[in-house]
DNA sequence: GTCTATACAGCGATAGAC
DNA sequence: GTCTATCGCTGTATAGAC
């Protein structure tokens, strides 16, 4: 492993267990014993370290999506979700300090927004889908299901956050696929809603 | 207005615009022209001034929580929801910035999950109600339910994180309190739900 | 209560030797 | 590439005069 991916990976996992505030470039270097001048011979900036982190994750969860299929079955629309969880998760900081970050780095805010709208595009999509496939209960009106879209990313891009006010059990994304799927269940009618029931519990 | 107050005044709004981690006892100082000493004279510590805001913010909570009449009626449980959204977002970086203050000072993390937990059981009592006054679609199971109380409160625990996910015209309290209502709606039966829906939309 | 002055620690970042 | 040493700055907090 080279000193660049040491000090990347080290960064990753402080950031994540203590905050991204807390750790200075002296922490890691001190971390993987090498000095704070070496440090900053890779990494100009802790600026430049946080911004390598997050082409990272964008990197992880394009390829991700690239392997995905376009099937919209169960089976595979939840896995393809514990895909992209099981990233966040592995970057997590990104998302619990995110506040922090988008105001040293409003790069990253503006690109981590467009990525969510994707997201959000894709999901209305399968919506959509289902919608004409009737598996909608009919008394949902059109405003619902807009709204049904939000809710979904909104859970989506909080859920990290969320860790955090359930129980301990829950803190995994494995759990948090599912979770965020029970979203759905009322929506759908009676037969669907049984089929989805028996795949989350 | 005494300086104290002043200075938790100021603080608030410093807080909420800059974000916690960028405002320093300087900064506070400099805004209502007083002294950094002046401000130490009042507060010990960056941290005492924090604290002494959240215990405000837990006071205002507490205190619209006693003039909420014990009907459940569905405007007044609008409006409850409206107040607690107001009282939240007026101290909005305790939510935004909550990561960095939790880890500054793990007693108000302790505080304010506790919190969480007092609202999510007032939440279940809600939908234990409704339950029982057979205003759910029958297919809804017992699963479903506890994780409506999950998502509910989830929902109120994120949504300050959330303006920001959204599109701008969706920036207040009003908007979100009927937002996190919409989530109830696919479980009721036909007719409570064509109700709500005419409250809400 | 309020001020000025200052101590002290820690941060990001750079210089220069090897 | 890696080190040590150091600069300049900012943050918290305190001391002592008024």
């Amino acid at each position: 492993m080279t000193t660049k991916e040491k000090i990347l990976n080290k960064a990753i996992s402080l950031f994540n267990t203590k905050g991204t505030e807390n750790i200075t470039t002296r922490h890691i270097a001190k971390a993987i014993a090498i000095s704070q001048g070496n440090l900053h011979y890779h990494f100009p900036t802790k600026n430049v370290v946080i911004e390598e982190l997050f082409n990272q994750f964008l990197a992880e969860i394009k390829k991700a999506e690239r392997f995905k299929n376009n099937s919209f079955e169960k089976e595979e629309v939840i896995a393809s979700m514990k895909g992209s969880f099981k990233i966040m998760y592995k970057y997590r900081f990104l998302f619990t300090d995110n506040e922090i970050i988008w105001r040293r780095i409003p790069k990253i805010k503006k690109t981590m927004l467009a990525l969510f709208d994707l997201k959000k595009s894709q999901i209305l999509e399968i919506i959509k889908l289902y919608k004409s496939q009737g598996k909608f209960r009919k008394e949902i009106s059109e405003e619902q299901i807009l709204f049904l879209a939000d809710q979904f990313i909104f859970t989506i891009t909080s859920w990290i956050g969320a860790l955090k006010y359930m129980g301990k059990r829950r803190n995994n994304y494995d759990h948090f696929a599912r979770f965020t799927f029970r979203i759905w269940l009322p929506y759908l009618n009676e037969k669907e809603m049984k089929a989805w029931e028996k795949i989350l519990w």
